[in-house]
DNA sequence: GTCTATGAATAAAA
DNA sequence: TTTTATTCATAGAC
């Protein structure tokens, strides 16, 4: 095809990063002469050190996560509560609706049909494997779940009650990585199978 | 206070924007031939009508959210505390730490808590898959925590022959869940570790 | 669910 | 601040 005039780009294909970067300091050094170390790599999930830098980036991640609520809300009609401490202490706040903060989070008490009470649902019926699932109000159950059921295991045995709550945010931060890596692995292999394993979203909204 | 929601500026110039439409109009019928209407324009801020499309965009844009937030708050060292209602009334949560914000969540303490108890139990019956040990409790864990990033990737390479884009996407999204029902039980539970794992900068902003 | 082109967010610099 | 180059998020099509 005579498209993508100029640009095509395979994005997010990791064999191509250092390449990308390779060439964009070249491009850097050839342009400015003396400055270099211009562009970033990806972002790495750590705690920035530099205060400046830190202080910089919130303000501009806190603008966007704001944006991104406001228009979450907007959009899928959603009710959204987002409360916000800077380092500094100080407080920022965005609710959807015209109710209080501490309304919206109120409501986590009064509603039964929740994503929790969903994992209460999964762990009940989980025999001998731990069947977790998240959604599994309706019809399908898991049938090939095993392997996946396994590293739910895994997960699970970590004694979590143990765990601080830094502990678990890293935990979190860990795993999410690790899938990253993984997928990425996968999406340059096409061994992978497509199949859709799982129950579908429960039909009622 | 209110954030000052919704006032960013855009980076694009207003006036390209008709040029940039056409341009991507005419390349899509050119390529494609019959397919058109390929290419979005620059999303409207308003309730999505269609049923189907809303509850899509509401999954995608949840997810990146919660992933912003998460972001931000190891990034930038804040504390986060995110609550979503789907408009089915779905209940989402993500809270970075309980110091400060546990007064807002006050009032949540009424959930069940059994949930956690039934996922520790259910992985316990299910036992003689493995035996993970997590410690992370030194203050700057390098080792320990290229350790765990070690096993956890490890782990889920075991198995990727086995598993799908699908599943994993889906362990990930089990394990958010997880952590957050675990986070909720911590925040009524202070008695339980609260250190953090890694260093502290003593002239926070 | 996956895939991919494109709009949007944003890190670094000015 | 504003600009720019780059990564990131995601709408639309499967």
């Amino acid at each position: 095809m005579a498209e993508d005039v100029g640009r095509r780009r395979m994005q997010q294909q990791q064999e191509e990063e250092e390449d990308e970067r390779l060439k964009a300091a070249a491009a850097a050094v050839e342009e400015g002469g003396g400055k270099m170390k211009r562009k970033r790599g990806r972002v790495e999930l750590r705690r920035i050190e530099d205060r400046t830098s830190r202080q910089v980036r919130f303000s501009k991640r806190r603008s966007g996560l704001f944006k991104k609520a406001f228009e979450l809300s907007v959009l899928c009609d959603a009710e959204v509560a987002l409360v916000v401490f800077s380092p500094a202490g100080r407080l920022y706040e965005f609710v959807s609706s015209d109710t209080s903060v501490e309304q919206i989070f109120g409501r986590c008490k009064d509603i039964p049909d929740t994503i929790i009470d969903d994992l209460n649902i999964a762990a009940r019926d989980s025999r001998g494997y731990c069947n977790i699932q998240l959604d599994l109000n309706e019809q399908s159950v898991p049938e090939s779940v095993s392997e996946l059921n396994s590293f739910a295991q895994m997960a699970l045995e970590l004694d979590v009650k143990e765990m601080s709550m830094a502990e678990l945010t890293r935990f979190e931060e860990i795993v999410r990585e690790a899938l990253a890596a993984v997928k990425a692995r996968l999406r340059r292999d096409p061994q992978k199978k497509g199949d859709n394993w799982s129950g579908q979203e429960s039909g009622k909204e």
